[in-house]
DNA sequence: CGGTTGTTTGAGGACGTTCAAGTACTGTGG
DNA sequence: CCACAGTACTTGAACGTCCTCAAACAACCG
């Protein structure tokens, strides 16, 4: 593992509070793979064998029904460890992960780092807190899910996306594709795309990736949110 | 609390592990309350000042919308510890907790429970664990929400009630009411009722509480349930 | 035995999907 | 640099699922 990507790992919420030692120790069993878009880095059903931690990009975790059919559960971006729980209790994977643009992952073998886990207390901790943080993610999103309506889950998204913004206005320039976004916010493109025309009405105004808000504080009020993230 | 109460605790999966000593020291600090139906725990919002440990009974976990909109998130039975999320991160709850059926609740005080997981590579260990066990629950209902409709959802619920059977007859006996479950699946009591009615067709005949299955398999296959769980 | 609460059933409607077509990007090779 | 192919996005129309509202029915409890 090349330093810089020892640095990028060592300041990821999962292992900033780790000691370095213990950060080195698994950095030497690890490695580092570029993968492009649409890579499928492991399986639903399968045997967890590495965390991996993006480094660099962007990726999908896919839940897949028998008959073929998909749902994108949650898109993890650079800094997030990916996916602990199977690794923790030597479970199958519950879903797929697919690259969604060029991502620079970090592959640490699951054997050594349960082995880190059980020794280090503070490795340990770390996992905790990961997993209480990703634990609130969920739970989010499933208030989401059975709470509001499409509208208002395009609104809650884009609102988040300009979280650095109390109210006002406020630009943002999605980089990501609609279809992903559409896919974790449980609708079609077509939806999604439905619904930034709705949001004219609050204020909202689209050209291409590029989304223009007169008002974050009213789109906040339109889409429900409070305070709780 | 009571030595069979402690009893209890100690068979939860959280505590089950944790050694003796440590979970006494938190039983010392802590205490127990029966609750009626209907009573809230906790409140959307609220800092977390106990980790709550159902003994007996269940409880509901509810979202709520700031216009007062509600839906259920989760239902914890007997043995289940929440929030722990809130306690480790010390943020506020994301969910209210009420109780569904008149509940035996252990109270654990937060700040005592922080020192101890901070001192106690055992107890951090066992929360951990919790976590992601409740994190892959998370995750299979979403999966359910995004990828599942509702009379498939009932089905899924129905074919995991008694997953003892791997294939053949089945008679459950629902203790629950029918409107929790439902809203625990994301839809409203007509539209369990007529979810119900509706898998006649696979063999799933309705009695007020009682329900019979004819062959458990076939009422998996048509809810697209894998050997995931 | 009445009142309350929970469940079922029906009719109508809203929301979001599907399918189909058209438009705008993006990147590649000439 | 442009032509072209492939992909992503938008828009419209029709459909299906699930919700809402309303009423009847059943079960439970004082």
């Amino acid at each position: 593992m090349k330093a810089s990507d020892r640095a990028t790992l060592g300041r990821t919420p999962m292992f900033r509070d780790v000691p370095p030692e213990i950060c080195d120790r698994l950095a030497i069993g690890a490695f580092v793979q570029t993968l492009p878009k649409g890579a499928l880095l492991f399986e639903q059903g399968g045997e967890a064998e590495f965390l991996h931690v993006l480094l660099e990009g962007r990726c999908g975790l896919v839940g897949a029904r028998s008959d073929g059919e998909e749902c994108v559960v949650e898109i993890m971006h650079a800094g997030s460890a990916f996916i602990l729980p199977a690794i923790l209790l030597e479970a199958p994977y519950l879903m797929s992960a697919r690259v969604l643009e060029t991502s620079r992952i970090a592959m640490i073998p699951a054997g050594p780092l349960r082995r880190a886990l059980d020794q280090e207390p503070h490795l340990m901790r770390a996992a905790a807190f990961d997993l209480a943080r990703y634990w609130r993610i969920l739970v989010q999103q499933i208030k989401d899910l059975k709470l509001r309506s499409a509208h208002e889950r395009v609104a809650a998204h884009l609102s988040t996306m300009c979280r650095q913004t109390a109210a006002g206005p406020a630009v943002l320039n999605l980089d990501q594709e609609f279809r992903s976004i559409a896919a974790k916010l449980g609708m079609t493109p077509e939806s999604w795309s439905r619904s930034i025309r709705q949001l004219e009405t609050v204020g909202v105004r689209s050209a291409g990736r590029r989304i223009e808000i007169e008002d974050v504080a009213r789109l906040r009020a339109f889409a429900g949110v409070d305070g709780l993230q």
